[in-house]
Order: C-alpha cells, then structure tokens, then sequence
DNA sequence: ATGTCGATATGCTATCGA
C-alpha cells in the first residue's frame, strides 16, 4: 500500500506550488530622502515588484547599486526636482516603456508613468503611474488631470486587448469614494475629489479593471481597519488619523483572478530610520496566487 | 485651513509643488 500512495499522490518534483506574488506601489516624496527607511522596509516586507512614485531625482541620482544589493532590477523614469518613477523588481522586466502615449498635440514633460512586463514563472505586466495633483480647481493644472487621465483611459484600453496578468499601481491622486477619506467638508473644493475625476476612476473600471482594496475588502474575513494611504504632513493630519486613500491598484481580469489580499503598511507612516523621515504615502501590496 | 516636507537656486532664506 505504501507503492500505491507513491503512484496516486503527485511528487514534490511535479507539484506546482502555490506562490504568493507580492506587487507593491509607494509615492516616497524623494527617493534619496528616504533611503534608509526604504531599504529597512524592502528587507522586511520582501516585494517582488514595487513601483515608486515621486522619486525626485534623475536617473543618474537614482540609488540603483542600493536596490541591486538587495536583489532588485531597476528600471528609471526620472525628473528633476519633481515627478519621477521607477520599477523594481526581483524578476528580470522587458519592454519598458517609459511615458503614456501621446496624442501629437499633447505637450507633457513630466516623468510620471513607467510600465514593465515583469518576467515571473507567469508574467505579470506592471503599470507604475503618478497621476498629477491637478490643484487648484479650474486652472490649467487641473486640465492637465483631466487630459492625463484620458490618455490613461486608452492606454488601459489597450493594454485590456493583450489578455494579460496586468496591474496598474500607483498615486492615482484620486478619492474614489466618500468612504476613502475622513470627512468630506475640506475635500469638496479639492482635485483629488472632484467629481469628473472620481468618475474617470470609474470608468477605468468600467473598461474591465478591478479595484484590489475595494475587491479584497468584499471577500475579507477580516477586513483592515485602516483604508487610508496618505496622511498630509500638515496640520496633524497622521496623529488625528485624518487620511486619505489615494493609492491604489488596478487589475486586469487575468490578475483580479489571482487576487489573494491587500496590506496596507500603515505603520511606516510613523516610523523614521537612521535620520530619515516617513513618506506622507504608506506602501500597499498586493498579493496574486501564482504558479511556480 | 494649514501645526510640514523636499529640492532648488533666487543660494544660509525664499520659492514651488504637494
């Protein structure tokens, strides 16, 4: 009987583990300000992949051989001063793309999205977006939003008709809803919560994209208490726990099959390390079940 | 509405963007 359970279980060599993938999105307000606690925080929460936003640097200033001895590939869309974002990823990444595509009489310098087919066992393609602020209301940089979330809309579109493992992840600067922020009063005037861009962030769902929080928050046994990702360094806004979620991720059918759970690290808000400061954005990951 | 940051050059204080 012990040669007829050696035929009838699979071995280990044949049995596909399941893996946990896990993709990360963190707006760090400048990436050389914060490397310390960047560093102390991929050491522990041990991502696969995590998009950064606002790095603030150039290329060249960006701290590449920090990551690498970590055990991550880097890829760099920067700016100076302002914008910048990157990808790394303990995968190998291929067709990089750097910037949306733009319609020819878009004009827009800003280093704002870069996307990546993260070469895993199952491939996942990767969105890391910083969408603009887009404050105030009623101004050009407001326009400016509104335009960047149309070319986001056909991007994501597009990106739809691949049939792929696809996650769009980042500062989205957007409130979807009224259950996303503390109390509605301060933010009605503001162009996170602007009804034309909450219903733009609808209808990139509409287009077949799945909110992971929202989604993991209708499945969850124990749904997290905290749903913010930004807390303003102003006013006091992190001790009164006056936050925001702004943060987000996007996935495509393919990857909101394999959505396993959502965490929000609320607790490096308030953590600083070797002189260096917290972020005004807690990282959120999210986990996809994979095959090995 | 504003109790804070970070990068920069207008450069040791002010300005911008968030």
């Amino acid at each position: 009987m012990g040669v007829l359970a050696f035929f009838l279980l699979p071995s280990p060599a044949t049995l596909a583990k399941p893996l946990h993938m896990k993709l990360a999105t963190w707006n760090v307000n400048s990436v050389n300000a914060r490397l310390p606690l960047l560093l102390e925080w991929f050491r522990e929460a041990q991502p696969d992949v995590c998009g950064l936003q606002e790095i603030k640097c150039i290329d060249e200033k960006f701290p590449i051989e920090a990551f690498e001895s970590l055990g991550y590939n880097c890829a760099v869309h920067g700016q100076k001063t302002y914008n910048g974002v990157a990808i790394l990823s303990k995968f190998p990444m291929s067709d990089i793309r750097r910037g949306l595509p733009k319609a020819d009489d878009d004009q827009d310098d800003h280093s704002r999205y870069i996307e990546a087919v993260i070469e895993a066992p199952e491939p996942v393609r990767f969105g890391c977006l910083y969408l603009p602020n887009g404050n105030p209301v009623h101004t050009d940089k407001y326009a400016y939003k509104l335009r960047w979330l149309e070319r986001l809309h056909s991007h994501a579109e597009a990106l739809l008709k691949l049939e792929e493992m696809t996650v769009l992840a980042g500062d989205f600067n957007i409130i979807p809803t009224k259950a996303d922020l503390w109390k509605e009063g301060p933010w009605l005037d503001d162009a996170l919560y602007q009804p034309a861009v909450r219903r733009a962030y609808q209808g990139l769902k509409n287009l077949g994209y799945t909110d992971a929080f929202e989604a993991h928050s209708t499945f969850s046994g124990s749904p997290e208490d905290n749903r913010y990702t930004f807390w303003d360094y102003q006013a006091g806004a992190w001790p009164k726990n006056e936050g925001i979620r702004i943060d987000h991720h996007l996935l495509s059918p393919q990857a909101a099959d394999r959505l396993a759970d959502v965490v929000i690290h609320k607790d490096t808000r308030g953590r600083t390390h070797d002189e260096a400061k917290p972020s005004d954005h807690v990282p959120v990951v999210v986990e996809l079940t994979t095959k090995s």
